[in-house]
DNA sequence: TCCGTATTTTGAATATTATCTAAATAGTAA
DNA sequence: TTACTATTTAGATAATATTCAAAATACGGA
């Protein structure tokens, strides 16, 4: 299933588990431990920053891998900037 | 009521009335003719933008003008960047 | 004061989301 | 195979969000 990163960015907790792997990727077990949610609820958390492209996971055996991926974070950036930036001026060139 | 801007701008709508009032200010009626929904609909996506300050509103006789406050988007693009930026070197001095 | 226009608020239906416990799956090792 | 660990999936519930039609409010003008 594909997923909007902005509503995948609209709950806390997952913004926290971004910060998290931000650092350096963690297993989903390590991210559980983080909260007070049920590693239930974590998982389903990951499931929706994966589908959001947001995370990328990796097996290592039983355990799963999850890492940042910055780049599903580029349109959420660019339409912030958009919004943010002064009125565009018109490009001299081409 | 206070509300969280990442809220705010997780529906696609209220993204859009942004976009809009990123030109210049509207009046409700204005924006509402954009959309394909009900004014009702339209002026609670208003509200919703209002409580998380990422609008603003001014009353010109019965019309309300709706501008866009840039400075509630900051948190949201800090939090972005802080993502997406290169882990933070330690500051020299000071 | 009464009317018309602009807009919001209310009340209700429906959809989506967050959360939990319990059960299921995947992998490793005995 | 059986047992153990790590994690997800299923099923249920409660909270929140989106939407509309109808009613209410605010203002200015006749």
């Amino acid at each position: 299933m594909r997923r909007d990163p902005w509503k995948a960015l609209a709950d806390e907790t997952r913004r926290e588990i971004l910060m998290l792997l931000k650092g350096r990727p963690h297993t989903a077990g390590e991210i559980a431990d983080q909260f007070l949610l049920s590693a239930a609820t974590v998982s389903h958390h990951l499931s929706v920053l994966k589908e959001a492209r947001l995370v990328e996971v990796d097996r290592r055996a039983q355990t799963l891998i999850y890492s940042l991926n910055v780049s599903a974070l580029q349109p959420v950036l660019s339409a912030a900037l958009e919004l943010t930036a002064p009125e565009q001026r018109e490009r001299r060139r081409k």
